[in-house]
DNA sequence: CAATAAATGAGAATAAGTCTCATTTTTTTT
DNA sequence: AAAAAAAATGAGACTTATTCTCATTTATTG
């Protein structure tokens, strides 16, 4: 089951990603622009999430600096996109797709990788326990919660050797 | 232990803050100036992580603004302040005292608050367990994690109501 | 207390992100 | 399918947070 997924998703990003790219904002009652298109495209290129300067070399300069932030923001809006701050206070994005499992992140200090990780469910169900007392505690209603782990890789990851 | 650990706290704190800013220069073979000590008891005033414009305001004129950065990194280098950034893009700061007990953030979305929060010791050993694997998992040291939890205080924290 | 080293203040410089507005592209209407 | 209306884009000006520079002041050391 968790390699039919795996496979499915993988088939979904290579086969044609103007395609999903389109589908992605038709099904989100989103105008279909050629910047939209080519900036999904760009997220889309890699797994795992990314600067907006990795974006912006992606995209040459087929979209201008204003409309990417606003593409972007467009994205969020739809929630198809999840931005956030790495450690060195940068700031990353990732698309969230239908089929994307909940998910942590992995920060390298050294190399500054970020990488995706799933928890498993025995630990998930205890965190979910945990954040109802926490929701009792402070009177809060929490949507939403990540775990973040950083550490260095030891030599190991894709940008390091 | 809890009561009277957070009880020697609050003594801590409040007793003399400058006495105490003064120690923890010392303490860590940085020199005693009046801005690190004005910086430190601004960062004291609260228990929470709180925004530098929050700090500035405290410090009215007295401390210029690229002083006010450059001792939140000297301070960040002696690793007794912690710096990360809240959804909502802003760099916050909070002081790490050597009781500072392991905690987690919980955010609010309405307010910007940012609570500190403790959790079940049964939590972060499992935590701990799962942060092993992944170790192993993805040939990485990880050497500090933290859980994130956002959601909105229904009414009660002290910005809101 | 003098000499040396370090830290500070003021403001210039940089960089990330936002805003403006004339032009272009997309969608809707007919 | 063309015209009209609405929305999105590009280019660059603007804003804001943070860093940098350097002359002056403050701390530390001998």
């Amino acid at each position: 089951m968790r390699i039919y997924l795996i496979f499915f998703d993988t088939a979904f990003y290579n086969k044609n990603m103007s395609e999903s790219s389109r589908k992605i904002l038709s099904d989100h009652n989103v105008s279909i622009t050629n910047p939209r298109i080519l900036v999904l495209e760009a997220l889309m290129e890699s797994r795992n999430p990314q600067t907006i300067d990795d974006l912006q070399k992606k995209l040459e300069n087929k979209v201008a600096k204003s409309t990417l932030y606003r593409v972007l923001g467009d994205l969020k809006k739809i929630n198809v996109l999840h931005e956030f701050t790495s450690p060195d206070n940068t700031t990353v994005v990732e698309l969230l797709l239908h089929d994307a499992e909940h998910h942590h992140h992995l920060f390298c200090g050294d190399c500054g990788e970020i990488i995706d990780v799933g928890l498993s469910d025995e630990f998930e169900k205890l965190l979910s326990e945990e954040i109802k007392k926490i929701e009792r505690k402070f009177n809060f209603h929490i949507n939403d919660h990540r775990v973040e782990m950083f550490g260095t890789c030891t030599d190991q990851c894709s940008n390091c050797k």
